[in-house]
DNA sequence: CAGTTCTATAACCAGATGGTTTATATCGTC
DNA sequence: GACGATATAAACCATCTGGTTATAGAACTG
């Protein structure tokens, strides 16, 4: 996968008010006012949000009359779980058995990137 | 889990330089300058990551002798795809059975944060 | 067509982020 | 104690982020 989009991923992920409008997203569509209604923040801070959420793949928007209903995508949440799943070996059983970790980790780990 | 410490997992996630590193710390302990070289980057701009590193728990620092060796802790890792694992029914079989999702998602959904 | 509702865009702002260079502290060695 | 190596801290800068208000567009309703 594409760093850029794990990036983008993991960012979106990271304020509680982007995961609490996927844990909406979870119980099905909703309009953007819909999903604003609970927070105490303008309309427009919340279409912000969902941009970011619709960078990142984890939100597709349709058209009905002049709504925009969002839908959760979750393709880009399995791509960030299965990052996280090579760690898991380090809080399981025995500390131990990081053999298969290294050769998946090295495709990543050299990149000597900027920024 | 508290908000704020998904809040610094997931955004300490959300840059490669810093992916990097943990899984560099997943082969062993590692000095500031051994994490430092693989990077076009300064040596304090490492430490800046490190320190970001540090307030989300991912890695803890031991003393030995001026080096200041890093290790990496993986526990905020789980705490991280245990929130995922919520979502794993989104992209696995019927696109249904979300039932116990709810209650779960529910504790963090209802917020009203502002920020 | 006028008005209302839903959403997006623009302009602005404060604070965080990611990098730089320079300086300073800590520790081992000679 | 001076030097070299390792790491932190400080000051600075550009850009990004997360919010605001105000405005504009798009689509239904009367």
């Amino acid at each position: 996968m594409s760093p850029d989009l794990l990036d983008a991923t993991f960012a979106a992920l990271a304020d509680p008010t982007r995961r609490a409008i996927l844990a909406r997203l979870a119980t099905g569509e909703a309009s953007v006012t819909e999903l604003a209604a609970p927070f105490a923040m303008s309309q427009p801070a919340v279409s912000k949000h969902l941009k970011v959420l619709e960078r990142a793949g984890l939100v597709s928007r349709g058209r009905d009359a002049q709504r925009r209903p969002c839908r959760l995508e979750a393709r880009p949440l399995k791509a960030a779980l299965d990052w996280l799943e090579d760690y898991r070996d380090y809080w399981a059983e025995s500390y131990q058995r990081l053999d298969g970790l290294l050769a998946e980790l090295q495709s990543e780990g050299g990149e000597g990137r900027t920024r």
